[in-house]
DNA sequence: TTGCATTACATGACACATCAACTTTCGGCG
DNA sequence: CGCCGAAAGTTGATGTGTCATGTAATGCAA
């Protein structure tokens, strides 16, 4: 199964790391979505929200910090918005801006789901992992994040 | 930052490694369309295509292997179809089956875009880590996927 | 102070994913 | 045989992501 471009290490890594994304992440979807009936992308929204001061974040500044397209999560906050998970408001000072800020639906939502979601990347991932293969696997997100931050810098 | 949930290890580990995701996922697809006109799930499908004995697999088999629902790789299908990149073939002796077939097309298309992808996957991946790592990443990929493999087989 | 590029966000069209039916065929058991 | 549940795929409705574009406000330079 040894490919000419990678040797049996590096395409052993690559593999595990994609089916373990694969799997995971359904997984994590599914228990989310049937235990508190947000996906995994509201779960992002609403738990940057809920970490930040007056739960409230720029559009643009939020769509960065969990590298989204704007207009994805533009797309994204209306349906959220439907649902009384967060509300628009202006930005005084910006006529152009909006902040999102989370409601009370929404922040009770966040608050429920939490625990429920990180018991699964404990038991699913977290508690199956030895310390030092956490530290390495930190190590290594943060190398490979480093350098695909760079690379969009520049072209 | 540090939740009540993770401790300062866990939390860096599992951001560290969804973020890594999120930006190499969002950079290999976009170098993939730009270069072959192919996406990540275009490429999945044959690549697995073309690994194999006779390039066709039956249509469950392959969802199964590369865990897509049977759906979303039907639905898929008929869209490469299209683009003249596979072709669906009877199974003498199960009138309901069909085998996911490579056509001369497809073949093409694999063959151009493998060696840009793996590329890729070097640049922005497996040239950045040590031998070390790239061995922990595999154990740690290996470990997850068990669990997970097991977890779907009962309950 | 006007002119114009830039910023902030929304939108519409289209590609893709998911879910729940639905069709056809199989295989087994009475 | 004849029935019936399970298996293999497909399909359609609907939810979600992407791309290109639109609109309005901003700020800066001439």
């Amino acid at each position: 199964m040894t490919s000419k471009w990678l040797d049996e290490t590096e395409e052993r890594a690559w593999r595990a790391y994609r089916r373990m994304f694969t799997l995971l992440e359904a997984r994590l979807g599914r228990e989310l979505a049937a235990e508190t009936g947000l996906s995994l992308a509201d779960y992002t929204v609403l738990s940057n929200l809920v970490e930040v001061d007056d739960r409230r974040y720029r559009v643009t500044a939020l769509a960065d910090y969990v590298q989204w397209s704007q207009s994805r999560l533009s797309h994204h906050l209306t349906r959220m918005e439907d649902r009384g998970l967060v509300r628009r408001e202006q930005v005084s000072g910006d006529a152009r801006g909006a902040y999102v800020v989370l409601t009370k639906r929404g922040l009770q939502a966040i608050a429920a789901a939490t625990p429920a979601h990180l018991s699964g990347v404990r038991r699913h991932m977290v508690d199956l992992l030895t310390r030092e293969q956490l530290e390495t696997l930190g190590d290594i997100g943060q190398i490979v994040v480093r350098h695909l931050i760079e690379l969009e810098s520049e072209p």
